[in-house]
DNA sequence: GGGATGCTTCGGCGCGCGCCGAAGCGATCG
DNA sequence: CGATCGCTTCGGCGCGCGCCGAAGCATCCC
């Protein structure tokens, strides 16, 4: 029959990365932990609302697979990501997984959706209303270039170096990536320029986390600095979400 | 608790749409239907070794998830990849997946392991030691800078144009991307610069198809447009790939 | 018309997996 | 030292899913 063995060998393998994701238990841990930081067994058991037993469980088989990472501390084992990679794909995949609004039924169900898509981390770097919005301006202001792929002008090199953010030399890791936005289904910046922004963002004071999910909130520092940086004007998102209907644009 | 709402609606829809490659068989259509052309049910059944009414149920499951279109014709079923943002996403996949190196057990399966490792088509462009080749090359020659993301040069642009192909405007589509290799583990030119030069080389007759899958084959045209356009010399991969060891390089 | 051929539907079988609670274990704290 | 805490291991339960073959239904060919 030929052709059978591209697939036999691969398939598998690409069945079995799959079947990791493919519970939905598994997938809210990933989902999860795409806020960059290193979580607990319990941490993530509580937030998926299954038993630890269960949650230790899951937890070996993402590790075993190469999509989490593990370190023990004490009594505790904590978990990430493996890499940025893998986080890219699986965000890839939840942006093809598909904008499910996701019905709302509580009224702060909806301030936590609203954060969350105003303004996110997305592994390293931002997502959300904020970040699209900033991937925007760069691009109205000549910074980047899409009509032949996409790259920073002289211009967005020299704005980063402004900012004091040097452009990392060439890893194995993509310099900038475009990620399709989750909630805007657009893309803004992602790659090492778009971790390196965001590690400004946090460091510079714009941006603080909130909660412990993965939205952030812009700081009044950050307005300042994106409407003097790149001359947009976020809306105040401190306030309740239903004042902000015709906020967004 | 807080954070669980990303997650409830979304880990949902993530877990649901990684369901539909988590089985050996549909992951191993996906993988057929990665050379971008429309296989029967039955084709497929054959290819994964299935009786054809599990075919017919896999086939109504990805098409219903959104990941394979299907037109009908006759007593006939046709499906297709859904579009190339899904091909792109299921090669991410595959790649992330792992190189696991397929172990070898007849010589034929040898030979046909190796048309594929040496090119093949990736949905609608180029893959193999031939395409990573070409990018190597183009780079080489500045037609491609990747140091402030991923862009054609002047020179590129120049090339392509010399060659008779336009370089698509803006889409939706990204215009130019890099698709990591699943056999070489670097990166190849996807994106609608890739697929226009996919298209090019098989109108050009620089490669045919061969088989029923995705490999194809360098015609002698396109070994001297390849010297000529690039100046790389692809070795000959008619003969039998033990003489080879050395000519990958 | 009759007889292929390609596909779909249906019933049924069996494995695998996700879940839990109980018990055990090591680290930490008082 | 004992009490607590975070995690792991184990046994057991039940659902879901992937598989098949048989039967049915179109389509196409003679």
């Amino acid at each position: 029959m030929l052709g059978g063995m591209d697939t036999e060998g691969n398939g598998l393998a690409l069945a079995s990365w799959a079947a990791l994701l493919a519970d939905r238990t598994r997938a809210a841990f990933c989902l999860a932990l795409l806020d960059g930081r290193a979580w607990t067994v319990g941490e993530l058991a509580r937030h998926a609302r299954v038993a630890v037993s269960t949650a230790s469980e899951h937890a070996d088989r993402l590790v075993a697979g190469g999509l989490l990472a593990q370190h023990r501390q004490g009594r505790h084992r904590y978990l990430r990501l493996a890499d940025p990679e893998t986080a890219a794909l699986i965000e890839a995949v939840t942006a093809a997984a598909g904008p499910r609004p996701t019905p709302v039924t509580s009224l702060s169900a909806a301030h936590r959706r609203h954060a969350l898509a105003y303004a996110r981390t997305c592994y390293d770097h931002l997502a959300g209303t904020v970040a699209v919005a900033m991937t925007d301006a760069m691009t109205r202001r000549g910074m980047l270039a899409w009509d032949r792929g996409l790259a920073l002008t002289a211009d967005g090199d020299a704005w980063l170096a402004e900012l004091g953010i040097a452009v990392p030399a060439g890893g194995r890791r993509p310099v900038l990536r475009s990620c399709l936005d989750w909630t805007e289904r657009r893309p803004h910046l992602a790659g090492a320029v778009g971790a390196a922004l965001c590690r400004h963002a946090f460091t510079a004071g714009w941006i603080i986390r909130v909660g412990s999910g993965r939205a952030v909130k812009v700081t009044d520092a950050g307005r300042a600095a994106l409407a003097r940086h790149l001359g947009i004007e976020p809306p105040d998102r401190t306030e309740p979400p239903h004042r902000r209907a015709s906020a967004v644009a």
